[in-house]
This record gives structure tokens, sequence and C-alpha cells, in this order.
DNA sequence: TTCGACACATATTC
DNA sequence: TGAATATGTGTCGA
């Protein structure tokens, strides 16, 4: 990928980001934080929000694979896709990181820059497809994930918060309608948006944290698909993330790897003050990356303040800001942008670094003078009709989960569902441009419509859903956007330094406690959400019986029961309701397609 | 070495 | 203010 960089198209896209990005972020960010704007207001500004950021993996300039026009065929449609994860990333020596066991959550739309917001819908549209054209009657969007480089998929999941003790799914494919925006709106008012959240890798990457191996780089990926009339789903445009990595261990593991690590400074592990952290930026003081007051941002949102605060300008509750971020907030965004000069054989695509030890310019942005391989655009987001909603396939919220079968035939892979999801090894994704092997793609997406596979999946979904229904609140108001109750909170914690073993300061909580000890580790890092440490105690010695103090809620186990039994029983207190971006999340629809279209 | 499971800690919301 | 909830993460065992 050597283009897009500079794609007008990208970069005057900006100007329709919300001006005060990082209040908007700060207050939305498709958090909880939103229902307390839908509410009024009336809360006052939590931690969540003040240290919402707005790094994340940035997606690469996307790929349409095939015309689409408008009915009369007086329009060709560009598809413009446009996607940002909103939390669970952050920068590790220059590498967007993860913790496979924490969630994240990716936000995508699609628009279509011919139209203006009075003339979407999209649909019904035509699309050009094997020298015919056929009607489009709907879009999907969904996401996975696969090997940098590589043809294997990687499995993602996504949870309800009962975690464990709830059911997990893959991500399914939505339906959407051009015109989506992700811009940090105010509310979860973004139309046409689709979220998935409490998203998890399945597996990690190999060799995180082994500097010395080959470090082995997953991306994910949204497809959006074109539904025919024949109810065949055709890959039309998709778009891939920045190389990430996935660690599988404890913070603590790599925190200690860091600390001896110079080059992982910008890790800066909490306690140390690497050189990432007292400057408030991730790099190492290495000239290969720019200053952290620079307009290296991936975030087009973030760039349209013009780039010129510091990379953790809300670090707040430590001036050695701290070097992990992402922090529910606001990430990168990127549009897919043309078809041209564009391969998508993941044998030998740039979407990301071929050279796994030098990151070929800022990870966090993939403009100025970086080797096209982190080149980024501005997004143009989409438009912002009236009216609309974003569907969201939370693990609280089928709501867009296709209940009925009908056309949809995403139950299988986690990145293709169309595929056994038993086979992952044979979703070769061959997103190239040569128009043979897209009809051999798109050949086994038609073919896997409809069929035994499709009923298999289907029931197995229907089986999913029902499960999720169990924990799965239904918002008692609003069924769409807009409704103040119901709201999955959402946590921006910290990780607090906590307590050592060694010295004898160990969790009562901890089964090492009792018998062993624990390495003091500084504060954790999870991308996702960071616990400060503690203003009263950044390391304490518990009890080995638990107190009430220390366990309110009853302790680990106990307290884990109440919390299933809590989930149960007060369906209405876990979600529903409203997300940042789109409607919620964490409701169910009963008739999703019905709301998406009116 | 990786991952699932269990459990604890704590932020956030109600 | 306490309970409930959500989620990061340490640890163990397979």
């Amino acid at each position: 990928m050597d283009e897009q960089a500079g794609s007008p198209d990208m970069a005057t896209g900006s100007d329709r980001i919300a001006g005060d990005n990082i209040a908007a972020y700060a207050s939305s960010a498709h958090s909880p934080t939103s229902e307390s704007m839908l509410n009024g207001g009336s809360r006052n500004r939590k931690r969540s929000e003040v240290f919402a950021t707005h790094e994340s993996p940035f997606f690469f300039p996307g790929h349409q694979l095939y015309n689409v026009m408008s009915m009369d065929r007086s329009t060709n449609y560009t598809l413009k896709l446009a996607a940002k994860i909103d939390r669970g990333f952050f920068l590790a020596s220059n590498d967007w990181t993860c913790y496979r066991r924490n969630y994240f959550q990716l936000s995508t739309c699609f628009y279509i820059p011919e139209l203006d917001t009075a003339q979407q819908p999209d649909t019904p549209c035509l699309l050009e497809y094997n020298g015919e054209l056929v009607q489009v009657n709907r879009f999907l969007v969904c996401i996975g994930a696969q090997i940098q480089h590589g043809d294997k998929a990687i499995e993602l999941v996504q949870h309800t918060p009962k975690r464990d003790k709830g059911p997990q799914i893959t991500p399914k494919r939505m339906p959407v309608r051009a015109g989506g925006d992700l811009s940090p709106g105010p509310t979860g008012l973004q139309p046409y948006v689709v979220t998935y959240e409490r998203v998890q890798f399945k597996t990690a990457t190999a060799n995180n944290g082994k500097r010395r191996a080959a470090q082995q780089y997953y991306q994910v990926h949204v497809d959006l698909f074109a539904e025919t009339d024949t109810g065949a789903q055709i890959l039309v445009a998709n778009i891939f993330s920045a190389p990430l990595v996935v660690r599988g261990r404890s913070p603590g593991h790599y925190a200690d790897n860091e600390e001896e690590d110079a080059t992982a400074a910008a890790v800066g592990a909490g306690t140390s003050s690497g050189p990432g952290t007292s400057s408030s930026t991730p790099y190492p003081s290495d000239e290969r990356y720019p200053p952290a007051s620079s307009s290296y941002r991936n975030d087009s949102i973030s760039s349209s303040n013009g780039g010129d605060y510091s990379y953790y300008p809300n670090y707040g509750y430590n001036s050695s800001s701290y070097p992990y971020q992402s922090l529910g907030s606001a990430s990168h965004m990127a549009a897919q942008d043309y078809r041209e000069d564009y391969h998508y054989n993941n044998s030998n695509n740039n979407n990301g670094r071929h050279d796994s030890e030098s990151y070929p310019g800022s990870p966090l942005s993939p403009t100025g003078p970086h080797p096209h391989a982190y080149m980024t655009p501005q997004v143009q987001h989409g438009f912002s009709p009236a009216a609309s909603g974003a569907a969201s396939p939370d693990m609280n919220s089928p709501s867009g989960f296709p209940e009925n079968g009908g056309h949809y035939q995403q139950y299988g892979s986690p990145t293709y569902p169309q595929y056994p999801q038993q086979h992952p090894q044979d979703q070769h994704h061959h997103y190239s441009q040569d128009g043979q092997q897209q009809q051999q793609l798109n050949g086994q997406y038609d073919s896997y419509n409809g069929g035994q596979q499709y009923d298999q999946d289907t029931q197995d979904h229907a089986s999913q859903l029902a499960a999720l229904r169990i924990h799965s609140p239904t918002s008692p108001s609003s069924p769409f956007i807009g409704s103040p109750t119901g709201t999955t909170p959402r946590r921006q914690s910290f990780s607090s330094a906590l307590s050592s073993k060694k010295a004898g300061s160990g969790s009562a909580g901890d089964r090492s406690s009792i018998g062993s000890t624990r390495k003091t580790r500084s504060i954790s890092m999870s991308g996702i959400t960071k616990r400060a440490p503690s203003k009263t105690r950044t390391s304490r010695t518990v009890p080995a019986t638990p107190t009430k103090e220390h366990y309110p809620n009853g302790g680990g186990a106990l307290g884990s029961i109440g919390g299933v039994l809590g989930g149960i029983g007060g369906l209405g207190g876990i979600g529903g309701g409203i997300k940042g971006l789109g409607i919620s999340s964490d409701r169910i629809l009963e008739n999703p397609m019905e709301e998406l279209q009116s």
C-alpha cells in the first residue's frame, strides 16, 4: 500500500470531525458517559472521561472491490469504510498492543460521499458483479482478525459482562446503512454505526514480549458486504488495521520484561519514569519517532485539533504520564479508499509493516514522513443523517443479530463466518484486486448462502441468542437511540501498583497470597483501563481473611455468584441503552432490521 | 508456552 | 453510602 496517505478525500474528511474532540471524546467516548449526557448531563465528569484519550490502532485505507451505483446507474458510489478501535489498545515499544484477556471495542460505519445526507439511504442500489448488475438490498459489516501477512484467521470472541459465566459468540455481520459517522458526537446519536463491544482475541500473537524472536502481528479487518436479491452477501469493501500485538500473559509479565529493556521505556511500567512517561510520549528517544506534540496522530479526530497537544493530555493521576492508554476513548479512524493499486493479498499486502523490528513510522499516524505502510489519510467520515440508528452486536445486544435467519449467514467463522468455524485454516482471504481471486472469494461467500451449513449456523446462533437473552437486558425505553436508561456502565479504571507478596502485602484475595509470594509489580499495564496507583494505598497489606472492607461484595467467589444472580435478576441494570456511538449495544432489538431500516 | 478458569481488586453506577 | 456491576489482572493447572 503506497497510497492514500495524502488522499484528498480522506484528508478533507477530518473537517467533519467535531472540533472539540477531546471534550467530545471525554464526554461520550462510547461509554456510559453518553448516558450521563442523555440524562441531562447531571453527572459530573468522571475519571473515565478525564482519561479519555485519542490514540488507538489506525486503519489503513480501505479497498472497494466492486462498482456500486445508483439504481438508475446515474451515480457511481464510492463505498468508504471507517472504523476505530475504542479501547483496549496501547502503545508498547511502538506496537499497538492489547491483552488477549482484555476487551476492546470497535466501531465501524461506511458512507457514500456521492450521496448527501438527504439522499441517504443508499439502498437499493446496483452492484456490478461478474459483469452483471445485481440489486443490493442492504449492506452488512463484520469484523475479523488475521495474522499479518498470513492467511490464518484469528478468532475474535465477544463476551457478556459475565465473561466466563456468560455465553460468548463471534462477531456477526451486522446490517448497516450508509451515512455513518464515527466522529465523537456528544451522545450516542451517531447513526448507522455498528459497534462491536467486549471483543477479545481468542489467541495471542506469538513471541510477544520476546524481543529476540520475530514478533507476530495480527490485523483486525472490517468487511462490508452487499446483500443481493438472491441473498448472496458479497464482500465489497474492507479495511485493515495497523499491525497489532496481542499479549497473552498478565501485564506484570511484560512489565518486568520492559523494565529490563530500555527500548521499552515508553512502556513506562507506571512506577518508573521512562522516557515515554516523562515526556508524555510513547516514543523512546529514538530519532525515528516524532515528538509527542507533533501531528503524528492516527486519529483524525485528534488531528482536527491541529495535533498541537501532547499525547496524553489527560493523564491526571500521575505526573509520569501513563504510557499505556487508549482508555476507552476514541481512536483511530480510517476510511477505505479506492481500489486501484491496492493489493489485498495477505501474502503481500502491506497493510502493516513487514519488518517486525522496526517501525516504519509512527504507529500513531500514517501521515508525515512515514513509509507508505503506515500512511493513513484523514478520514472523511460519513454523513450524519438526522435520524436513524446504529446497530451494535454487543453480547448484550443481539439487536443486530439476525435472529430469524433471513439472509444472514454469519454464524460461522469469526472473521468470515460464512466459513465453517471449525476450519479457520481454510479461510483464505484473498483480498486481491485480481478479479479471479475475488470472484473465487465471492463465490465462496455466495456458495455459503443457504444450504445446510447456513441452517446449522442459523440454529447455532439462535442458540447463542437464547443464551444471550439470559444475560441481555432489554431496553425498557426507547428501542432506539436516545434512551437514557439501561446503558451499560463503562469503566475506565486504573491498575494500581498492587501489593507485593514479597513485601508481605499480597492481596488477600489472591490465591497465592496465602502460601506463595508475588513479585512486586508496578502499575499493571492494561491498555484498556488503568487502575491508578491508589491514592490511599499504592501497596497495601491485606489480611488473608477477607474483610468487608476488602471485599464489599462478599469477595471473589461469593461476589461472582452474587454478580451472576444479580445479572440475571436485574437485567435492566446491566445494559440496554445508548453507546457513545450508534445505538445501544446492550439491548436486544426484537427486529433489528426493522429498526435499522425505519 | 499458552490458555481457560477462578478469584480478587477496584472503578463506576445505581 | 452501600450494593451491584463491570472489568482488569494475578495465579494455577491443564
